[in-house]
RNA sequence: GGGCGAGUGGCGGAAUUGGUAUACGCGUUCGACUUAAAAUCGAAUGUCCAAAAGACGUGCGGGUUCAAGUCCCGCCUCGCCCACCA
């Protein structure tokens, strides 16, 4: 009998797919399409681990049963190559990061075919080629065009690691994002003259959009969070006091209906004011010193501090415009220049943090609600959300609700305010001061200023150069180029200079789902009807970058849209987020324990890579974080060898009576129902159960009827066989094959199900007295409830229990139970 | 500090959304095949009890219900995200 060996059959199938286009899609077909993907990587030296696999199995899954079921389903594949590793390598030893990129990618190629997973290599995308990156800068150029891409000089954080700045959707806790470990330093703030794209533009139409997207519900909290928009009012001050008389100072407050508790004003080190007025302060030496510790410390240094600390600047006053009050002015750092105003009015009474800072400095403090008895911190964060007005004017004893939209238009009214709605969301900073990136496609002229560079003019390539070191103060190699950098203007055609900057990664990210559907083109980014054809992505998988990447994405797409360059405003209609698997110890893989499970060697171990995928789909829900467990690998592998040797003794049996075996149906048909809806849901853990439970059936059937039944075996052999392809595809197709098949199992077959197969003709209640189970009885599905009854009341652990008793009550749940209640 | 989620056998995890808790798998034990082992096939496996009967059992304590892993109230523990955003 011919045994199950994965290293023989895998790389047959692989060639095979290879030669045949199995997976070529054909983007203008008529079939009803399919596009899904898993979020692409960053080729590293290090070749794939399990997330990899994990990563782009579960789209895998999915886009091989669509397939199945017919649609012209769609898996691109490409490579994010543009990235720091490739070099800082190119640093230490002098390769070039073409070289060394293109190297990964080669076994890149290897690693992801030998996983079997059913991708489009005829339209492979590669981030760092100057056939995409042309792109990337026309990308620029439009965003530029309409204003969305700008300059200005700017603090912004460095990571002194990378070289580079970083935007501040890449700085995780106060570390950069490729180096925050315990034991990377902080990043710091540098002032340079940047590129920014203009998101914010978007911030309102993406926030408002995010909450019908079908996404992991998790990630469309934190794009909100990310967004950060309060409504509220900006409030002017008038100045007295020093030479400051007739000056003013704007504050931005969600919390307006406190305005009547405002008894100081903070503002922001940073605050332009601050050095105005300060200088004519007595206390100017102490204002001075506060505000340069304060600059000199980073802004995650300064969140860290517990205890919030300031300075008066003597002699200057507000008046809190409302009712007229002089209120004194602070300057302390838990007021942040970079955001609303960088100014605060502080209302001790009703706010934590200005109760802390009152307190502390022994400054006034008047409560606004009738409940005045806070004393502490937590009781004013409880603070009850129907409260009544105090010490407000005609608001007093006003509710809360009602309070709030009529201080808001007395605001206005007196012309003291306007309402105002702030975002954290600032614009995004592309400018990065590194080589192997996509070069701003920019010339600096000293008559012309920035003059980007004319689309016939793309790409700007990259020029070859030998030292990768950054060039002295915070630029990039390429300045060093001086034959690339010397050019001349466009518009006025006088010696001019390059940008020698070039583009974060995450813009190349950013619409690389549109260049997947038109990846040789070299006319156009795309053409617009097949975006309009294929966009959105159907389904988008990813265990990383859940913020930065897909609200960039977003960005553009709703950029193009507007564009009319594409008919949808989102790009990715589901959005799966994976959990991480875990060593099995419970903690993370990392690469200083060096506990990784590399899935070639899994694969090269006799497993294959049908058994890898499916155990890394039946460990546990997908989007549930859990321990890899080497000793369970061998479960999927024995799961998918009883299939084989199902179909390879059915091939071999000489059984040819036909004896019906009508429970066989019933089998297959369970499972078609269960694999086929657990699919649609991503719960891959049970559709593998089920597809175990069911060939676990099969082999009982085995037992007695033998392959006698061959009408029904061969149905039953081929529908597991493609209810398996999505899993374990190379097992599947090399069955299918030896079932009579001569095309591709992935193409058109998916089995279907026919209810009428499931009705059960006998069934199995439950028995229950006073709710604890005391018998089960089985019953004919046609008995009337009762007939049940009486049956179930009969039953002799029933009668011991009622012990004489009448029952007070009978319940009967039909397929389900029988409950009895006596007292 | 805020928000969200989770806690089920020795382990990973199921449970049609209020209806026989522990599907499927790992592990363990026993049996078949084998000179033997591996592989394969079969059986058993929540706890207590020799077994049946029974009792107990989904983090802890209450409640609603004929019936609660599931709903309600109060705790405990763990995880993730956000975090001085005015």
């Amino acid at each position: 009998m011919k045994r199950y060996n994965p290293k023989e059959i895998e790389p047959k199938w692989q060639k095979y797919w290879d030669e045949n286009g199995t997976y070529v899609a054909n983007l203008d077909s008529d079939k009803p399409k399919y596009y899904g993907f898993g979020m692409f990587n960053y080729p590293s030296g290090a070749g794939i681990h399990l997330g990899h696999a994990k990563n782009f199995t579960i789209p895998d899954i999915l886009m091989r049963y669509k397939r199945q079921q017919g649609f012209e389903s769609y898996s691109p594949v490409g490579f994010d190559s543009f990235g720091l590793p490739a070099e800082n390598y190119a640093i230490k030893t002098g390769q070039s990061p073409r070289k060394t990129t293109d190297d990964a990618i080669d076994s890149y190629r290897q690693q992801y075919r030998s996983m079997g997973w059913s991708m489009d290599w005829s339209k492979e995308i590669d981030t760092s080629k100057p056939e995409y990156y042309k792109w990337t800068q026309w990308c620029f150029l439009q965003l530029h065009k309409d204003g969305l891409a700008y300059q200005k000089e700017s603090m912004q954080w460095w990571c002194d690691q990378c070289k580079t700045v970083l935007a501040d959707e890449q700085v995780i806790a106060g570390k950069c994002w490729r180096h925050d470990s315990s034991d990377d330093p902080f990043v710091s703030k540098k002032s340079l003259h940047q590129w920014f794209f203009k998101i914010t533009d978007y911030a309102d139409e993406i926030l408002e959009a995010t909450d019908q997207l079908d996404w992991t519900p998790w990630v469309k909290t934190a794009q909100k969070n990310w967004i950060g928009r309060s409504e509220g009012a900006s409030v002017k001050f008038k100045l007295e006091g020093l030479d400051a008389d007739g000056g003013e100072i704007e504050v931005f407050t969600t919390a307006y209906d406190t305005i009547y508790g405002v008894t100081f004003m903070v503002l922001a080190p940073e605050h332009p004011l601050v050095a105005t007025y300060a200088q004519h302060a007595d206390n100017f030496q102490e204002v001075e010193e506060y505000v340069q510790t304060a600059i000199r410390k980073s802004d995650v240094d300064r969140e860290k501090e517990k205890v919030k600390t300031g300075v008066p600047i003597e002699g200057l006053y507000a008046i809190n415009p409302i009712n007229n009050q002089k209120i004194p002015v602070w300057v302390a750092d838990y007021v942040l220049m970079g955001y609303g105003t960088g100014a605060v009015m502080a209302v001790p009474g009703e706010d934590a943090r200005d109760y802390e800072f009152a307190k502390k400095y022994n400054l006034p403090i008047i409560y606004t609600t009738e409940q005045q008895e806070f004393v502490d911190y937590s009781d004013i964060k409880s603070k009850p959300k129907n409260y009544k007005l105090a010490n407000s004017n005609e608001f007093n004893g006003m509710n809360f609700s009602e309070a709030k939209p009529k201080i808001l238009q007395k605001i206005v009214d007196e012309q003291i305010g306007e309402s105002q709605v702030q975002y954290k969301l600032r614009d995004w900073l592309i400018s990065r001061q590194r080589y192997w990136g996509a070069p701003i496609p920019v010339i600096h002229c000293s008559k012309c200023g920035a003059v980007p560079v004319p689309e016939k003019d793309l790409p700007v390539e990259l020029p070859e150069i030998n030292d990768y070191h950054p060039s002295g103060q915070a630029s990039s190699p390429l300045a060093k180029v001086t034959d690339w950098v010397n050019v001349d203007c466009p518009e006025c055609g006088k010696q001019a200079k390059r940008e020698t900057d070039t583009m974060d990664g995450y813009v190349c990210s950013s619409w690389y789902q549109f260049r997947y559907l038109d990846p040789h083109n070299t006319d156009q980014a795309w053409k617009v009807d097949r975006a309009d054809k294929w966009m959105p992505v159907d389904f988008y998988n990813g265990g990383d970058h859940a913020t930065a990447h897909l609200l960039y994405a977003r960005f553009f797409t709703r950029f193009f849209h507007n564009k009319g360059l594409v008919d949808t405003p989102e790009p990715f209609k589901q959005m799966y987020f994976h959990a991480k698997i875990l060593a099995s110890d419970g903690t993370f893989f990392s690469k200083s324990k060096g506990n990784g499970i590399d899935p070639l060697e899994v694969i090269n171990s006799g497993y294959g890579a049908d058994a890898l995928r499916t155990y890394i789909m039946f460990i546990a829900p997908p989007d549930i974080e859990s321990p890899w467990n080497n000793d369970g690998l061998p479960s999927c592998y024995r799961f998918i060898n009883r299939v084989w040797t199902l179909v390879q003794e059915f091939n071999q049996s000489d059984d040819k009576e036909n004896i019906k075996a009508d429970e066989i149906l019933k089998t297959v048909h369970k499972a078609i129902k269960k694999v086929t809806k657990d699919i649609e849901q991503i719960k891959y853990n049970t559709a593998v159960a089920a597809m175990m439970e069911c060939v676990n059936g099969l082999y009982k059937i085995k037992e007695t009827n033998l392959y006698a039944d061959r009408q029904n075996w061969q149905f039953a052999l081929e529908s597991i066989v493609q209810l398996m392809a999505p899993f374990a595809p190379h097992a599947a197709e090399e069955l299918w094959h030896d079932l009579g098949h001569e095309d591709t199992v992935h193409i058109d077959h998916w089995p279907e199900y026919d209810e009428s197969y499931l009705a059960e003709d006998k069934l199995k209640l439950a028995v229950q007295v006073n709710g604890k189970v005391r018998a089960e009885i089985e019953v004919a599905t046609g008995l009337t409830k009762e007939e049940i009854e009486k049956k179930a009341l009969s039953q002799d652990n029933v009668v011991a229990h009622l012990d004489g008793r009448l029952p007070t009550k009978v319940i009967y749940v039909p397929n389900k139970l029988v409950s009895i209640v006596v007292k």
